[in-house]
Order: structure tokens, then C-alpha cells, then sequence
RNA sequence: GCCCGAGUGGCGCAACCGGCUGACGCGGCGGACUCAAAAUCCGUUGUCCGCAAGGACAUGUGGGUUCGAAUCCCACCUCGGGCACCA
């Protein structure tokens, strides 16, 4: 009994239990009800940091919970493993980035299964392997075979000292060079994209049905960025073969077009600029060609700059009336169809220009009584508008103004959206390789399924140009074409890594396929995934990503037809910082969970990611009640070796306790969860242990501290606690057998009394005015009113 | 600028539906054990008044609804996050 309690020697040996045992090791023909649980696949970047353990702690808990429950849980991992840091890595020391990779993912590996957390190893992927590039590539060429990848020429991040492009990650917010220090600016390039605005819509819509974090779906609805409105022809005045296009939210306020405005790359621009106004026009495209986006992108700077008339006038075909056409800097070429009617009564930005310009103002919606602001963009009757004035509000002029132009037959109704179609080409080396080869006769040819995978070659120099090796690599570059034989070169871009991550939880229902990415009834079985656990820093580009590939998969056949959301419901777990900075490796302020797994252990750093405070927050790692949980569980140790006495009350705690922490888990609300098993050890110490609730409190801290529960348990019972069941309450048991009645003196709190649970209203109020110290309050008067809300409160009104 | 979220002891937080504010832990204070320390255990700990019994005041600020508000409504302040020329 008098044995310490020894985290480090007990973690061991149930770690290496779980491992050996394959204890959390799940078949696809399992017949228990099924439930996929996982954690977003990690970058490996060397041991775990606070926050993966923040992540598997929560993952693994419910892993354990629902294991308990009695359901066959999914639970894989593997390695998101390509990536830059390894390519940068390779070229300051010349390791190859494979090797690098590997070290980085056995550290990371080890350090997670340090924590406790369990899982399916047999399943584990990773992403850089020739098994996963083989069949991230098959979905590649099943997606340009559907026209849902596709090659274009794009404006991309271009570094002029790294003679190379940039993801838009690269460029650091002051527009240069993370590298290098250079500006960046934009070139044109042939790209690869993946149609993603194809589902705009149904990614949009599918969100309401999700059980995500508002705020993450929020975040989604305005990337898509759907906005309804009206495009429509501007002819040219005195060229009306010429027109202009332009898309506006709100055809209803045409008549009030006082201007129009070109993004200054439309290519109408040299048509529409008068010879007089050539050079201004010139100069202003050049300057607007160089600046970066930022600057372009700025809200600052003096609105006199950032336009330019063209010489030119388009007709409003609302009124007839000519109106001058400027080029303007904010407007985008990327953006509808990169040019606009402006409207500046009704839109700010416009107004600004106007003012600048001394443009007319024309307002077609009456502002409210006592309008002081300029703009007015809010609901009202319709002026100046010919056959619009009248219509009381704006939604039904909209709906008239695009039934107009449709009858007109010079626009329609139409819907646009801000999110782009997705550029997965990076002309990078440790990424998966894009494969297809380009022949002088044939042009883009998919490599065909049997000469999958395409891997890129070992041999290769990694030089700091920037550029990637494969380029130079004659043997990989050069290749025939599968169509006719002849000389053919080969793609040299890679995939972006979002591409890996975007179904690598499918790839885990069925690892081990080798005719398919994975077999449709194991996806079937396994998918949605029921609980994804990540940080909120992938709450757009990840999410989204994987949302549009599994839609796609579904569309192409490839996915079961059904399983069209990828994450059924989503956990974004809180930052952890210390001393209110974002803990992380460049700043220098981490705290290595190995210095706690050595002194208190995995276990009651657990408990201390679950007790510190509720799983969304953010918090500081000086908050952590490290010490509480390691005393706290240094008591659990000795309580469970002791003595036991038999106390019915005890045991009726613990019934209790069984349905407060059942209800707790079920509401994620953790903190409070441990809260009350501290209370309930409390109690124990008090009154003593029964062996009922050494027990019970065994199981319910098994899904946390799996470790010292299962050891515990085994030097009670000699079986494994984490093949037992979660524990069920006697409800008859749980109920309490008397409850605290409050009494109140107008809303004052002036005595207690215990009461049996089922007392009546009567009886409570007779109770509450036989109390001395109310009538001392009441001072002799007859009370006013009496509330009584048996059996908590009754509250005396005097 | 717009859209979310949050403000409760010295600190992290709890109070789930409008009904005991501050559970649980950290820290502090006092004590036991010890030659001493560590570990462990016990007590105490919102503020103010009072010897005490007790009382008053307390959930960012100001109003409101209600028998009763941390919780609901209005206005404002502060902090955190997201979006930001998207026509």
C-alpha cells in the first residue's frame, strides 16, 4: 500500500500494453455500431507540441468514451508529409527531404503515443508515400477527365530574386519576399486549378446541416461570397457594336448610374481610351501594374490617384443617357465581369470617387427622414427611377429592374461569388507530383493508371534558386508520350499539400487498398466522419478544401454516392499561448510536454488540458493547474489501494456521480467533468471509500487518465478497465433524499432548510414563513405576495 | 468600417431553463508532522462595517423588464477573433 504513485513506470508498460495489444485496433466488419472519430492529420515537424497534446487529449477521450459505450471507433493517424519546411531543410543541409520527413514523423510518433493516445496504427498513412501519391494522383486525372481540373494561364506571385512563384503563404503582409526580402509582384503563368467555384453553391448550402462551430461556418459563408444581382450591356456611345458588361447587386438603382468603371487590365481598355487621354491612360495602367496588392488592395491613399477618365461615354440603357467611363484601381479584373455601373447614391465607395471626380450624384432611394450620411444603401421607396418610382421597396424594384433587362434581352439575373477556383500547381519538389506529360502533337496527355505512381526521382540537387530540382532533371523531364510514343516532357509542378489532406479520411476506412483509393462500402461504413477534432486555423482553406473533394469524389464515383459533407461535426479546440503570446517554436516560448511527461506524467497533463478551462477557449499555459491534477491524482493512487468501508450514503454519491459526469461528457463540458471528481474524492476522504465508488470512480476517469484508471483497476480486479463498460447509474439510487429549499425576502436570501425533493407548495411556504429570521424581515407585516417554487425556493414579497 | 465572441474574487473558471454568485483548482494566510526542508494532511480565504450575532455592497458601465437578472431587452465601454475596395 505504501507504494508511490510512479507515472512514468505505469504510462510505460499501458502504453506499450495498448501498442502491443493492438487494443484500439478496428475491423471494417466490426458489428458494433460505428463511430469515426479523428484528429486532423498532423505536418510532422519533430516532437509534439502543447497543442497537439491539447488535440489528441481531447481526441482520445472521446475515442475511450465511446469505446466504453460499446461502439466499434475508428481511430487512425497518420502524416500530412509533404510540405516546404523539408524542401527548405534539404537545401541548407542536403538531406534528402524523405529522410528529414521520416525523422521528423518517428519523433512526432513516438512523442503522441507518450501521451496515451491510442489508435489504429495498421492504418496509419502517409502522404509523401508511394501507395497515397499513386492514388492522390488517380483522383487528380479522374478530376481532368471530368473537366474539374483544368490548366490555366493566372496572375500568380512571382519573386523576382527567387526567379520563382510564391504561394500567396510566402509573401509576407508587406508584399515582399519571405526568403529573399524582394518585392513580389504578379506574372502571368500557366497554372493547374481545380474547379471548385463549380460548388460554390452547394457548399454554401450544405453548411446549415452541419454541427460545426458557428463562427467556422460563418467564416465559410463569407469566402464563398455569394451575391445576387443583375449583369447587363453598357454600349459604347457613337460604337454601339461595343459593349461593356458589367454586374451589379443592385439593377435597381441603374438610374442613378452617373459612371462607369474598368478594372485598368479589361481588355476594352485600349478601345475605349481616346487618343487625347492616351498617355494619362498609359501611365496610370503602367503605375497600377506595379504596385502590389497590397498597395492595390489599401484603403488608403487619395482617391485623386487611384482613377483615370478614358475619353470615352457608355449608354445607360435604363435612360438613354451617356455616362464617362474611368478606370479605377479598385476595380478588379477577377472579380464579375471587371467593370461596373456606379451608382454613388447608393454605394459609398462610388460616392468617394464621385466626390473626387465631381461626378453627379443622383439618388433612386429615398432615405429615411433625417438621412444625415452620404450613401444610402438601407430599404426605402423608389425615386428618379421612371418606371421603378413607386415600388416601396428595393427587393421588388431589383426583381422588376432584371425581368426589364431580360426582356430587353441585354442582361439577366445573376448570381456571383468571390470564392476562386482553386490553384493547386507549386513549383516545388517534396509534393506529390501532377501527373501528366505534354507532347508537341497531342498537348496535355493524363499518364495512364498503370504507370501510376509517378514519383520523382532520388537523385536529384536541391540548390537555393528557388526553383524546383525536378526542372533540371533531364531523366524525370523527359518522357514519351503514352499517345503516340514520341518525345514528350513531363509536368515538373507538384500538388499543393491541401490536395493530400483533402481525403486522406477516406483513405483510412480502407488503407490497405491496392485496386482503388479505397473501397466504397468501407467508406460507406466509416464516413462522415463523426467527430473531427482541429485547430481553427484550418477553418477555411482545409475545411473547404476537403468539403469540395468529398462532393467531387461522391460526383466522379469514386466516393460513396451519399457521403457528400466530409465532418459531420467539428471541434476547433482553443490557442494555447504563455503569458498571453501564441506559443510556438519561432518565438521561443514553448513548453515541451516531455519535461512534464518526465515529472508528473502524461496523465495529469491530461487532466490538466481538460480541467484548465472549457475545450474551445483559448488558454495560457501559466493558467495550467498542473499541480492540483498531479495531487489530485496522487490521492486517487492512495484511495484506491486503501482500506474500503461499506457507507450507503457514499455509494449513493456515487450513483449520482455517474449521471453528472455521464451529462457532462456529453456536453463536452470537461472542466466541470474533473470538477466533480475532485469533489467526489473530497468526499471519499471524508467519509471514507467504498469499494463501489473506488470503482466508479475508476471508470469515469478511465477516458482521461487512461494510464494510473487502468493500473488502478488492474491491482483491484486483475482485468482491464478499458474493456469494461461505461458505468450506468441506478436511477432510483441517483436521486437525492433531500435538497436545499431557499428562502428569499423580497429576492434576498434569509434562511435554508433541508426538505425532502417532493415537498409540496404548501407545505414549502408554511416552512419559509415559520422562519424566524424571515418574519424578523417581514417586521410584523403580513407579506404582499408569496413565490413558491418547490422544493429550491419560495421567496416572500413584503 | 462590418460581422461574430467574451467581460464574475489575486488568477483559471463554475452557476446547464430567470431562482443560494464564486463549485473545483491555483495562489495566499494559519496550523499539524519534521532537527529542517520537500511531500502529505487540517483549517481559512470576494469587499466593507462590526467584539460578535449580523448587516451592507458585489458579475465591465448606465438604464429597463421581473417577486427575483451574471443570465432577458436597450444604449455604451473594453478586450479577443474574423472579414475588409467583391460592385
Amino acid at each position: 500500500m505504501d507504494e508511490a504513485y510512479d507515472p512514468q513506470a505505469v504510462e510505460k508498460k499501458w502504453q506499450a500494453r495498448w501498442r502491443d495489444e493492438g487494443t484500439y485496433n478496428v475491423d471494417n466488419d466490426d458489428p458494433r455500431p460505428s463511430f469515426y472519430v479523428l484528429s486532423m492529420y498532423p505536418y510532422p515537424s519533430g516532437p509534439a507540441h502543447m497543442g497537439h497534446v491539447r488535440n489528441y487529449t481531447f481526441g482520445d477521450l472521446i475515442v475511450r468514451h465511446r469505446t466504453m459505450q460499446g461502439h466499434a471507433v475508428l481511430s487512425p493517424f497518420g502524416f500530412d508529409s509533404f510540405g516546404l519546411p523539408a524542401e527548405n531543410a534539404a537545401i541548407k543541409t542536403g538531406v534528402h527531404p524523405r529522410v528529414f520527413t521520416e525523422q521528423r514523423i518517428e519523433e512526432l510518433k513516438s512523442s503522441v503515443q507518450a501521451i496515451g493516445a491510442v489508435y489504429d496504427w495498421r492504418r496509419e498513412v502517409r502522404s509523401h508515400e508511394p501507395s497515397y501519391i499513386k492514388w492522390n494522383q488517380y483522383i487528380f486525372l479522374r478530376m481532368l477527365e471530368a473537366g474539374l481540373a483544368y490548366r490555366r494561364n493566372a496572375p500568380v506571385n512571382w519573386c523576382p530574386g527567387c526567379q520563382t512563384v510564391l504561394a500567396n503563404e510566402q509573401v509576407l503582409a508587406d508584399g515582399t519576399c519571405e526568403r529573399s526580402g524582394d518585392v513580389v509582384f504578379k506574372r502571368d503563368l500557366e497554372q493547374w486549378f481545380f474547379k471548385i467555384t463549380d460548388y460554390a453553391d452547394e457548399l454554401l448550402a450544405d453548411l446549415d446541416g452541419l454541427e460545426w462551430p458557428e463562427r467556422v461556418k460563418t467564416m465559410q459563408r463569407n469566402w464563398i461570397g455569394r451575391s445576387e444581382g443583375a449583369e447587363f450591356d453598357l454600349a459604347v456611345d457613337g460604337d454601339p457594336d461595343t459593349k461593356v458588361k458589367v454586374f451589379t447587386t443592385r439593377p435597381d438603382t441603374s438610374f442613378g448610374m452617373t459612371y462607369a468603371v474598368l478594372a485598368p487590365e479589361h481588355p476594352l481598355v485600349p478601345a475605349l481610351t481616346t487618343p487625347d487621354r492616351q498617355a494619362e491612360v498609359a501611365a496610370f495602367v503602367e503605375r497600377v501594374g506595379k504596385e502590389s496588392e497590397i498597395e492595390r488592395m489599401s484603403s488608403e491613399g487619395a482617391l485623386e490617384k487611384r482613377g483615370v477618365f478614358t475619353g470615352s461615354h457608355v449608354v445607360n440603357p435604363f435612360n438613354g443617357k451617356p455616362v464617362p467611363v474611368y478606370l479605377a484601381d479598385y476595380v478588379l479584373m477577377g472579380y464579375g465581369t471587371g467593370a461596373i455601373m456606379a451608382v454613388p447614391a447608393e454605394d459609398q465607395r462610388d460616392w468617394d470617387f464621385a466626390t473626387a471626380y465631381g461626378l453627379p450624384i443622383v439618388r433612386t432611394v429615398q432615405p429615411p427622414e433625417g438621412w444625415e450620411g452620404e450613401a444610402y444603401t438601407g430599404d426605402g421607396p423608389k425615386i428618379n427611377s421612371e418606371w421603378l418610382d413607386g415600388i416601396t421597396d428595393v427587393p421588388t424594384a431589383k426583381a422588376q429592374a432584371i425581368e426589364w433587362l431580360e426582356q430587353q434581352g441585354i442582361g439577366e439575373g445573376r448570381v456571383n461569388y468571390r470564392l476562386r477556383d482553386w490553384l493547386v500547381s507549386r513549383q516545388r519538389f517534396w509534393g506529390c507530383p501532377i501527373p501528366v506529360v505534354y507532347c508537341p502533337d497531342h498537348g496535355i496527355v493524363p499518364v495512364p493508371e498503370d504507370q501510376l505512381p509517378v514519383l520523382a526521382p532520388d537523385d536529384v540537387e536541391f540548390r537555393p534558386t528557388g526553383e524546383s530540382p525536378l526542372k533540371f532533371h533531364e531523366g524525370f523531364l523527359h518522357t514519351t508520350c503514352p499517345v503516340c510514343g514520341g518525345p514528350a516532357v513531363r509536368e515538373s509542378d507538384t500538388m499543393d499539400t491541401f490536395v493530400d489532406s483533402s481525403w486522406y479520411f477516406f483513405r483510412y476506412c480502407d488503407p490497405w487498398n491496392e485496386d482503388a483509393p479505397f473501397d466504397q462500402a468501407a467508406a460507406a461504413k466509416w464516413m462522415p466522419v463523426d467527430q473531427y477534432i482541429g485547430g481553427i486555423e484550418h477553418a477555411i482553406l482545409h475545411l473547404l478544401y476537403a468539403r469540395f473533394y468529398t462532393k467531387a469524389l461522391a460526383d466522379l464515383g469514386v466516393g460513396p454516392k451519399d457521403v457528400r459533407e466530409p465532418f459531420k461535426r467539428l471541434f476547433t479546440q482553443g490557442m494555447i499561448r504563455l503569458g498571453g503570446a501564441k506559443m510556438s517554436k519561432s518565438k521561443g516560448n514553448l513548453v515541451a510536454p516531455e519535461e512534464i511527461f518526465e515529472t508528473q506524467g502524461a496523465d495529469a497533463l491530461r487532466l490538466a488540458h481538460l480541467f484548465v478551462s472549457p475545450p474551445g477557449d483559448d488558454v495560457d499555459w501559466e493558467a495550467f493547474g498542473i499541480e492540483g491534477c498531479f495531487r489530485f491524482l496522487k490521492r486517487v493512487w492512495r484511495l484506491s489501494l486503501g482500506e474500503t468501508v461499506e457507507n450507503p450514503d457514499v455509494d449513493k454519491a456515487a450513483h449520482a456521480l455517474i449521471v453528472r459526469v455521464s451529462d457532462e461528457f456529453d456536453r463536452w463540458s470537461y472542466n466541470t467533468a474533473v470538477a466533480s471528481l475532485m469533489e467526489f474524492v473530497n468526499l471519499l476522504n471524508k467519509q471514507g471509500a467504498t469499494a463501489f465508488a473506488v470503482d466508479t470512480l475508476l471508470l469515469l476517469l478511465a477516458p482521461m487518465t487512461p494510464h494510473i484508471a487502468g493500473e488502478l483497476w488492474e491491482r483491484r480486479h486483475g482485468t482491464d478497465i478499458h474493456k469494461e463498460r461505461w458505468p450506468e447509474a441506478d436511477p432510483e439510487l441517483a436521486k437525492p433524499d433531500s435538497v436545499t429549499l431557499v428562502v428569499q425576502v423580497n429576492g434576498k436570501v434569509r434562511d435554508r432548510f433541508e426538505v425532502p425533493p417532493d415537498i409540496g407548495a404548501d407545505d414549502a411556504e408554511r416552512l419559509a414563513l415559520s422562519s424566524a429570521r424571515v418574519q424578523e424581515h417581514l417586521g410584523g407585516n403580513e407579506p404582499r405576495k408569496v413565490i413558491v417554487r418547490p422544493p429550491n425556493l419560495v421567496n416572500v414579497v413584503a
